[in-house]
Order: C-alpha cells, then sequence, then structure tokens
RNA sequence: GGGCGCAUAGCUCAGCGGUAGAGCGCUUCCCUUACAAGGAAGAUGUCGGGGGUUCGAUCCCCUCUGCGCCCACCA
C-alpha cells in the first residue's frame, strides 16, 4: 500500500462531508454489533431532539461531545450501540402544524379522509379538522422535518446508527409508554386523582412542575376594603377579579392587628359574601397587608389553606383563562349576580378591570393600584400566566409525596456518576424539593394515549374509581377507537357502556423511557441485556430536572436500576455576553450557516474546546482555529506521504531525533488516553494538538531534507519509518475530532475507515523507545535559536548560515548536538557549529549569517 | 431567598504550594519546492479585593465584591 498516487496535488477540505457522510451511510461505518457481550458494549442514551423546534449551535456542541466519546471507544474496542431519535409528539409539534398548515383540531369533527390543508394558511382563520386529521398532518410534517435533522446530524459526523432510529410517536414507543404505564399503575406508581393543578389557558393543559417557568410579570397591587363589624379591613391584591372566588381571609396567627377579627366574618366588597377571617403560619405579615384574600386559586399558597383549612371550592376562571358563563350559586345578592352577569365569559384582563371600576366607585379600593412587577409560573411555551384549576390528572410518583420514595431518588442520584462531578447538585436540588408528584396527563392530541376506559353506571357517570385497562398483548391501543374487553364499540358514550380516557400522556412521558425504547425492553430480549444499563447519558444542563429525573424515575421502577453509569452534562453556547441564547432575544445562531462556512471538522473541534458542563461563548474565530487545524492536518500528511513514508515500521527508526519523537509521542498517547478515559476530551485534544504542531513545525523541519535523502538511505528511512508511524498516531489520535479530513488522509494511504481502526497503544503502534525524548526539545530550542537571529536580521529562513555558536547546559547541549545532522540541514547552516558549555541553564545561540 | 459554578494577558481558556502558560488577536519580518487558508520572531499580566495558614500562596482556609446558571418567590 505505498500507492501515494492517491495523495491529491491540493488538498481541500471542501466537500469531505458530502463525501464521507454518503461513504459512511453505504458502508455502515457505524453499525452496531450485536453479537457481543454486555462487556464489550458501549451504549449511550442520546437526547431525541424536538423536531418541530429548530437545533441551534447548543445543540451541536452537545451531540458532537457524546460523538467524541462514542468515536473513542468504538477505536478502542468497544462495540457502539449509540442510537439516536426524534421527539415527534406532544406540544410543539401542534403549535407547528397549526402554524404551518393552517389548522386547528377539534377533536367534536369526524375523519375527513380527503382532506387537504390550505394552500396558504392563514394563521388568523385555522380551518378546524378532526383529530384524526390533525395527527396525520403531525406525522406529515415531523417526517419533513426529521429529514433536515437527520441530513444535518450526518454533515456534522455523528457516528450513530441509524438503523436503530426510533421516534417518540412510533408504534414501538406507544407501547412502550403504555405498558410502562400499565405496569406503574399495576404496582400502584400511578394514579388518577382530581386535585387542584397548574394549568395553561392558552393551550388548555395541565402542566407538570418540571415545565413551568418563573418569569417576571407586571401587575398591580389594589388595596381592596373587605366590610367588619367595626369598619374596614384592607388587603392587597394583585388579582381583584378572584373577589367573587374568595373564600376566608388570612392572617399569621400571631400576627396582633388580626387578633379579634380570627373566628368573625367578613363580606366581600361589591359581591357581598360572608367569609372567614383564618389564621394560619403560612401567612406572612409583612407581605402586602399581612391579611391575605384567599380564593379558588390564586396562587399555590391557597391551595394550601383550601386543603389545611378545609375551606369551600368557589371556582370562577374557567379552563379557557375566561370567567365561568353561569352565576356562581354563593352570589346571593341582586347587586353581586347582576355584577358577575357583566363579568361573565370575560378574560381574566377584562374581568379585573371592569371590578377596579366598580371598587372605585363604591369606594372599596383604597388608593389608585400601585404597579409592581412580581414573579409569575408560566408553562415553558406558554405566554400568560398559569392558572390553578382543579382538574382530574393522571400522576405517576416521584418522591414529591413520599420522603421514603424521595430518599430513594436521592441515593440513585449519588450513585449515579456525574461528569463534572457538581452537575449532581442540580439534580438533588430538584428532587429534593419537589412537592408532588409527576402530572403526566396532557390535555392534547399528538401524543400517546393512555390506555384507559372508565365504565359508565346507569346514569351515564364514569367511575373513575375502577378503570379498564387494555392487556399488555395488545397494545398500543387508542381507547377512542377500541373498544375495552368485554364491551363493543355500540356502548361507548352509552349509560352501561364506557368512555375512554381523553388525554395522552406528556412527552416526558415517553422520552422518559428512551433507554428501555432503544435498548429492546421486552421487545426484543437479546439486545436489551446486551446494552442495558447503559453507559452514558449526555444532554446539556437545562434538562437535569426533566428527561434525567424521569429517566431515573421509570427504570427505578421498572428495572431497579439506574438507566445509565454516566451522565455527560454539556454547557451552554452563549452569546459573546455570556447571556443564554435564545431565538426570542433574537441571538440565535443557525447552524447550518456555521456549518457552511467552517467545515464540520472546525465547528466540532471547537465544541470539544468546550468541556462538560461549562458555557462557551460563541466565537466565530475560534472556528477558525479548528478549520486552520484541519487544514494542516490534510497537508502535513500529504508532505509527510510524499516522501513515500508510508511504512509505518518502528524498527527501521535509528536516528536520535526520531526516537525521541516517538518517545514523545508515546507520552501523548498514554495523556491522551487517560484524560479520554476521565471524560476530558478537552484535555486529549490539548494534548495531542500540542504535539502535533511541534511536530510540524519543528520536527517535520528538522528531518525533511534527510527524508528527502539528503543523506544515507538508513538515515532516510529512519526519518520515513518515524514520519509514517508518528502520522498513522496522530491521525487515530485526532479522528474522533475530525473525522472527516482524518478519514480523507486515513484513504490516501490505508484501507477501510479510520474509525474503525484502533485507538493508539504505545507498544503497539510505536514500539519500546529507549530514547531521550529532550532530543527533539534540544534540538527544536538551538533551530528556534536560528530561526530567531534571521527574523530578527529580517532575512529569509533559507539563507545560509556560516557559523553558530550554541552556549548552555552541557547536558542540554550533548543532546541537541545528536540531531547536528538535521540542524545542520534546517538550519542552512554550512560552516561550523561550535556547542560551548557553560553555567546558564537555557540555550542561547548566536548565528552568524 | 436557597443551591451550584466562575473570576489568570485585549479575547477564549489551561495551570495549581516553589520566580506566570497556550491559542486567538496584536507588532515586526519572511513567497522557504506541505501548507500565505502559510512560516519565523516578539510584546503583553499587582493571577477580582481583604484577611489567614505556610519558609513560600494564582493555587489551601475564611471573607467580601462582581458575573452566570438552576431552583424558590403570584397576598
Amino acid at each position: 500500500m505505498t500507492e501515494t498516487s492517491r495523495v491529491p496535488d491540493k488538498p481541500t477540505l471542501e466537500g469531505l462531508e458530502e463525501k464521507w457522510a454518503a461513504v459512511w451511510k453505504e458502508q455502515q461505518t457505524y453499525a452496531f454489533d450485536r453479537t457481543v457481550e454486555r462487556a464489550d458494549v458501549f451504549s449511550i442514551d442520546t437526547p431525541p431532539p424536538t423536531v418541530s423546534g429548530s437545533l441551534h449551535v447548543g445543540h451541536i456542541f452537545s451531540y458532537t461531545h457524546t460523538d467524541l466519546i462514542a468515536r473513542f471507544q468504538r477505536m478502542r474496542g468497544k462495540k457502539v450501540f449509540y442510537p439516536i431519535g426524534w421527539d415527534d409528539n406532544g406540544l410543539p409539534t401542534e403549535r407547528r402544524v397549526q402554524n404551518y398548515y393552517g389548522v386547528r383540531c377539534d377533536p367534536s369533527l369526524l375523519y375527513d379522509p380527503d382532506f387537504t390543508p390550505p394552500a396558504k394558511p392563514d394563521p388568523k382563520k385555522q380551518v378546524p379538522i378532526s383529530r384524526q386529521n390533525f395527527i396525520e398532518l403531525c406525522g406529515q410534517l415531523t417526517h419533513i422535518d426529521e429529514q433536515a435533522f437527520e441530513a444535518m446530524w450526518r454533515q456534522v459526523g455523528l457516528s450513530v446508527d441509524w438503523s436503530y432510529l426510533y421516534t417518540t410517536i412510533s408504534e414501538d414507543s406507544r407501547r412502550a409508554s403504555q405498558r410502562a404505564f400499565l405496569r406503574n399503575f399495576a404496582r400502584g406508581e400511578a394514579y388518577l386523582s382530581e386535585a387542584p393543578t397548574m394549568w395553561d389557558v392558552t393551550f388548555q393543559t395541565a402542566v407538570a412542575q418540571a415545565e413551568l417557568e418563573a418569569r417576571e410579570y407586571p401587575g398591580a397591587y389594589h388595596r381592596i376594603a373587605f366590610h367588619g363589624p367595626s369598619g374596614p379591613i384592607y388587603i392587597e391584591t394583585t388579582r381583584p377579579e378572584l373577589i367573587p372566588a374568595c373564600v376566608a381571609l388570612i392572617a399569621h396567627p400571631d400576627d396582633e392587628r388580626y387578633q379579634d377579627l380570627f373566628g368573625t366574618t367578613v363580606r366581600s366588597p361589591l359581591f357581598d359574601v360572608e367569609v372567614p377571617v383564618l389564621a394560619h403560619p403560612a401567612a406572612e405579615p409583612d407581605k402586602g397587608a399581612g391579611i391575605a384574600m384567599c380564593c379558588t386559586f390564586g396562587d399555590l399558597t391557597d391551595v394550601q389553606w383550601w386543603r389545611e383549612l378545609q375551606l369551600p371550592v368557589r371556582t370562577v376562571i374557567g379552563r379557557d383563562g375566561r370567567l365561568l358563563r353561569d352565576i356562581p350559586e354563593w352570589l346571593t345578592t341582586d347587586a353581586g349576580r347582576e355584577l358577575y352577569a357583566e363579568l361573565a365569559g370575560k378574560t381574566i384582563f377584562s374581568a379585573r378591570e371592569l371590578i377596579v371600576t366598580k371598587l372605585r366607585e363604591s369606594g372599596d379600593l383604597d388608593g389608585e393600584p400601585t404597579p409592581t412587577k412580581r414573579m409569575a409560573n408560566f408553562y415553558e411555551n406558554g405566554d400568560k400566566p398559569l392558572e390553578i384549576v382543579s382538574t382530574r390528572q393522571w400522576y405517576i410518583t416521584n418522591g414529591g409525596r413520599s420522603d421514603e420514595l424521595k430518599a430513594e431518588f436521592i441515593e440513585r442520584g449519588n450513585e449515579l456518576a456525574w461528569v463534572p462531578e457538581h452537575m449532581k447538585h442540580r439534580y438533588l436540588n430538584w428532587v429534593e424539593n419537589l412537592n408532588g408528584d409527576w402530572l403526566v396527563s396532557r390535555q392534547r392530541f399528538f401524543g400517546v394515549p393512555f390506555p384507559v376506559w372508565y365504565p359508565l353506571n346507569q346514569d351515564g357517570e364514569p367511575d373513575y374509581d375502577h378503570p379498564l385497562m387494555p392487556r399488555e398483548e395488545d397494545l398500543p391501543i387508542d381507547p377512542t377507537s377500541q373498544a375495552p374487553s368485554g364491551y363493543d364499540e355500540s356502548q361507548r358514550g352509552k349509560p352501561g357502556g364506557f368512555e375512554a380516557d381523553p388525554d395522552v400522556m406528556d412527552t416526558w412521558a415517553t422520552s422518559s423511557l428512551t433507554p428501555q425504547i432503544v435498548c429492546g425492553w421486552e421487545r426484543d430480549e437479546d439486545l436489551f441485556k446486551r446494552t442495558f444499563p447503559m453507559d452514558l447519558n449526555t444532554h446539556a444542563h437545562e434538562i437535569i430536572r426533566t428527561w434525567l429525573f424521569s429517566r431515573v424515575v421509570r427504570a427505578h421502577f421498572e428495572n431497579h436500576t439506574l438507566p445509565w453509569k454516566r451522565s455527560m452534562i454539556s454547557g451552554f453556547v452563549v452569546d459573546p455576553d455570556r447571556k443564554k441564547i435564545s431565538k426570542s432575544k433574537g441571538n440565535a445562531i443557525l447552524p447550518d450557516e456555521v456549518l457552511n462556512k467552517y467545515g464540520s471538522d472546525a465547528v466540532r473541534w471547537r465544541a470539544a474546546m468546550a468541556r462538560p458542563g461549562l458555557d462557551s461563548p460563541f466565537d466565530e474565530s475560534q472556528m477558525k482555529v479548528g478549520r486552520r487545524l484541519a487544514i494542516k492536518v490534510l497537508n502535513a500528511s500529504k508532505f509527510v506521504l510524499g516522501f513515500g513514508a508510508t511504512s509505518a515500521d518502528a524498527s527501521a527508526v535509528t536516528e536520535p531525533v526520531d526516537l525521541a519523537m516517538l518517545r514523545r509521542l508515546r507520552q501523548v498517547v498514554d495523556e491522551a488516553t487517560e484524560a479520554f478515559e476521565a471524560y476530558d476530551y478537552t484535555g486529549a485534544l490539548e494534548t495531542t494538538e500540542r504535539f502535533f504542531w511541534t511536530f510540524c513545525d519543528d520536527y517535520v523541519e528538522l528531518v525533511k531534507e534527510r527524508a528527502y535523502g539528503g543523506r544515507s538511505e538508513a538515515e532516510a528511512n529512519s526519518a520515513k519509518a518515524a514520519l509514517a508511524v508518528a502520522l498513522s498516531v496522530q491521525l487515530r489520535l485526532l479522528a474522533p475530532y475530525l473525522p472527516f479530513a482524518t478519514e480523507e488522509v486515513w484513504s490516501w494511504w490505508q484501507e477501510g475507515s479510520i474509525h474503525n481502526t484502533t485507538w493508539p497503544v504505545p507498544d503497539a503502534d510505536i514500539a519500546a523507545v529507549p530514547h531521550d525524548p529532550a532530543v527533539l526539545t534540544a534540538a527544536g530550542e538551538v533551530l528556534a535559536g536560528i530561526r530567531g537571529a534571521k527574523s530578527t536580521a529580517q532575512v529569509s529562513m533559507k539563507t545560509e548560515v556560516s557559523k553558530v555558536e550554541v552556549t548552555g547546559p552541557s547536558g542540554r547541549l550533548e543532546l541537541a548536538a545528536r540531531a547536528e545532522g538535521d540542524l545542520r540541514a534546517a538550519g542552512r547552516i554550512i560552516g561550523e557549529i561550535v556547542w560551548s558549555p557553560d553555567q546558564s541553564d537555557t540555550i542561547a545561540v548566536v548565528a552568524t549569517l
């Protein structure tokens, strides 16, 4: 294999991505070999990106981090199980479908098999379509999006095995989700409960704690009089529209100001409803007026009071975020009922305006509202503050209501290996502060349905205490189109019949099972035993509380183990001001632009420079550095191979400089390997790269004359063999980072893919080299001295030198002198070299030009 | 308010008890037959402030300040 003819005249990075991505696909370079035992497998769980969203540079970095480890492990001899999937179900997809096609889902409509979406979507007039039509459009659009995503990941060079591609809405995923749910239910880990839940009025669905986001929200304090027996009691509220929902006034039991009122009742303004004044320690004397209006439900403290003080429920806010249409029965005065009739159906905002006007008229508003900024909970994808609405929902226990279970999940967090270690605190912090179980049901359409029906009694009322479940072997099922066992379709919705649970699972309820889904849980036991529990999980730190934790919960219940041994957590790519990049701020960076401009290897190099867990500012100038390295690899390789240096036979290496270089290379291999094994891909890269530049600038410069054949054939062969060994080793060290450039070079002189060769091992690849690596260092210093003299004299580097005097410590001079022949050639020294040992500790060179 | 992290050259970051490092950028020079998308040489720092431990602190301890992230915060 000495066909140097395969080396191009002008190597270039252009086109390498397309070329090699196609070859890797065609040759299935990264196919998983599922015949080996678990110990020889390295399995990786990767986050399924939301295909309806868009990728940003941070994703590219994080996925690259995973790929670096995958490639290293593969070259180390592991069979790498590295699947990828798409998160295609859920709300983001629904929203995108609505906008893209200009439609909306109306579950009351019947399926129209001939439906075609409007040619020109009108965002203001969304066409109502049936649930089935809507789901079909979701499927269509995600399919289109997935093509683009796959193309992008192939361009980035992720070494995933695409034959294991999964989607969260696929039949397998639905089956796994439903099966896991049924088992959670059977073991008592999943339960149905009617309780106040965080509710998004835009999407009209319940939202889980993990999906909350606190945001600053403008509001105003309103100082409002309640009517006591001996005068007004002032409360302060930002939500005057909830006055009709008031159930009590509450102050701290020790608050002197309200001692006389505890146990009495007051009457609400405008509506004249009698409410008790109660004491509860959660009331904070220095907040607002010190006495709070407790409503159904203004905030989570209201829920706590409602529960602990056994207060009535007086709901006025509907699920659509408007005041309920019916006049509540607890409003008894004509004036109150009349006012409510005006409020009915209004949005929260308009209702508030009207109430404030009325309060002003009645004199119950003390002063004017004072604007304030407060933090309010939002659904992370929503733009209106969440309401608290009492609804029936499915929950999965997660330790939020059980200290015992919480302790088990804390223990799982401690058991997991974290890279970097401090990310464990995010997990522990989250688990320790959970205040409720995991709400998994969503009142949406595109998702995995709950495999549940409820029997209807003779009055047609559902019996929620005795849900009907399918058999596991019948999964996946859709309860809205299939009847439960023992019933037939004609009984749907009829007294004595059944009805379907209308909800779908939260997307996390499915993605919490990715380890089980990809490893073939209950589907391919042979695969499962070879891959599960997995070795590695990687993603950025913002989804520790969601994806990471929910997978720990599921595997704990189902498999009694962690889903993986280790989690490697990436930081974010932040903008140059260190602010988080977000689309809404308009500072997002489009990954395809960056990839096309600098090339995948360059972007990967930049990603590799971001250590696990550390945020990294986006800086285009850094991409150039990676690009420069990739180009240098092509050029240096071309040069080395141009000598005919293709036989990596270390036994031919005899010259001191050559031996010294290889000796140093052994250390580099050891250091890089050690770093990589500790998941320090950055350290491994730095070690390798530093050597590579010295190799190019000093070593190759020193030996190129000799390699050209300037001296004896044996001396030339020593250089050529050393160059070939060094090239082979360095290409392999760089292969995880620069898969395209290294594969390209490999193809010039080797057979097969570099990515399926072995990671370098000093004894095997370099052989024992009993030589002092300082020969190269010392010779490099002398060479730098000679170059320095030329640079100072502002002459060309090829200027001949008539005499060189080198001073310095005798030991170092002796080492450098072993490379005298190479120094003469590289420095163009035509006269003598005088070695003058002295007492200094640095090498100094005086060159006479 | 709770937790975590960060603070070292203009920028991005290594380092870590023993006289400060890299890359980028900058300055000067060099077309040298691998590469000008290159090469050579060079300048640049009270290692955030204040205490302490130590023969010695950028590094360890305490404290303050600033920045970032996660969580909590709706009266």
